[in-house]
DNA sequence: GTCTTTTTTCATCAGGTGGTGAAATGGACG
DNA sequence: CGTCCATTTCACCACCTGATGAAAAAAGAC
């Protein structure tokens, strides 16, 4: 959509180099990151992709092969930095309340790392989380990419949470975090809805709003879970 | 994908009438809903459609106009009954307990509709739902379309849950709404990610244990956003 | 039956799709 | 210089895309 503007580059036309090499894979992937973000997978073509990153379509292929690998490396890029810094967080938290944890502040370590990177990370981390956003709603794939990539954050999770409450059902704690997940992706995709939605008064970018209320939230909703099943 | 059994008719070969017309009218509506809600609006070819349907592509055209206006027929067909649902049931909480309503029968009389008609409305109500959610989450186009067809039930909650916490600040009463349907529209999606995530002791097509947790889940998240800000 | 209108099929279009193989480019190294 | 080699471009393919206009088939009116 955009011109095509073909990267800042020393020399003139056509320079490449080892650097340059690299150079243009990272504009192919952030490129791909915010149409595939905008558009879904489907919706986006590799001319599209090759155009907006100011170069060749063979190129993308001499990069990454088919599309769908494209997709798959736009995808793996940010998630392995993502599950370092939340396990990182969750483990910070572990250490600094060991043996006074809290449901919120487990919750709050889990999620927290996610916001902060959408708040300090730039526009291609806000493009990953819509692409994360939309992938989870994904049928056909998108269960079986989350479980490859996510999987372990999550389960860290829901073993900390068994710490926290042990008598907790594995099932409540499963489902818990199901609402969590959708709640979570849904502010970070931040669609706008919100906006309109509230005729102004409140703004899908404003991530600290939702720092201010989502945590509290989904403890809440958790302990109910929790409390309704141990009840009964 | 499926073989395009070109359905049931009383003669052989292409014997169309005014009832047939309306009849193959809704084949094409159900499998655009279907494929639609499985590949997304871009991954799925109006040919495919055709197929699917056993009928011609030029007839998609002769009906609906461009693939975009079959899109919106699809989303359209369902959402005013939806709609009507929502208000009904939301109507008859407000009669029975005026007075004395609570947050989570708000809540309920607002989820409810939606999880009873995907357990009794058969595979096509399912396919609608995964297309909403993946409407949803559609950055490009998805909030507006959202808004256009469902704001109206939104509003209607967010003025109840309004009569029943008085001392309710509007924003966290959206933000709270955010929330809710984040976690509503992935649980209706029925993802299949959280029997993988809970290696076979969930199941996200068990809508009776969504039920069973939800509502409890939403209000309390509710409650607490509502608390914290009136403390603080 | 005939005439009219709606519904369905057929053939086709212009343009776009993902992808490929061969050639060109330019740096690195001797 | 000449020879490698990774990188980048170019030209191109077979196929598919959404869409259309004209013909055919069927239904309905009389």
């Amino acid at each position: 959509m955009t011109a095509a503007k073909p990267r800042a580059r020393s020399g003139g036309r056509g320079r490449p180099s080892k650097a340059k090499g690299l150079d243009l894979k990272e504009t192919i992937l952030d490129s791909a990151e915010g149409l595939f973000a905008r558009h879904g997978f489907y919706g986006v073509t590799t001319r599209q992709v090759a155009t907006e990153a100011g170069v060749d379509t063979a190129l993308i292929h001499y990069y990454f092969g088919a599309k769908r690998e494209l997709f798959d490396a736009v995808f793996l890029r940010r998630a392995e930095i993502l599950n370092q810094a939340r396990l990182a967080s969750m483990d910070a938290y572990d250490k600094a309340h060991a043996g006074a944890m809290t449901v919120e502040g487990v919750i709050e370590s889990f999620i927290d790392p996610l916001l902060r990177i959408s708040q300090e990370g730039g526009q291609g981390w806000k493009s990953y989380f819509v692409l994360v956003a939309q992938v989870n709603n994904t049928p056909a794939w998108g269960g079986e990419t989350m479980t490859r990539f996510f999987d372990p954050v999550v389960h860290r999770l829901v073993e900390t949470l068994k710490l926290v409450r042990p008598e907790a059902d594995h099932r409540d704690l499963y489902w818990s975090y199901q609402f969590l997940t959708g709640s979570m992706m849904l502010a970070l995709s931040e669609t706008g809805r919100i906006d309109s939605l509230s005729k102004g008064v409140c703004h899908s970018s404003d991530l600290e709003a939702v720092r201010a209320r989502l945590f509290a939230y989904c403890a809440a909703g958790f302990e109910a879970v929790i409390a309704r099943a141990t009840v009964a």
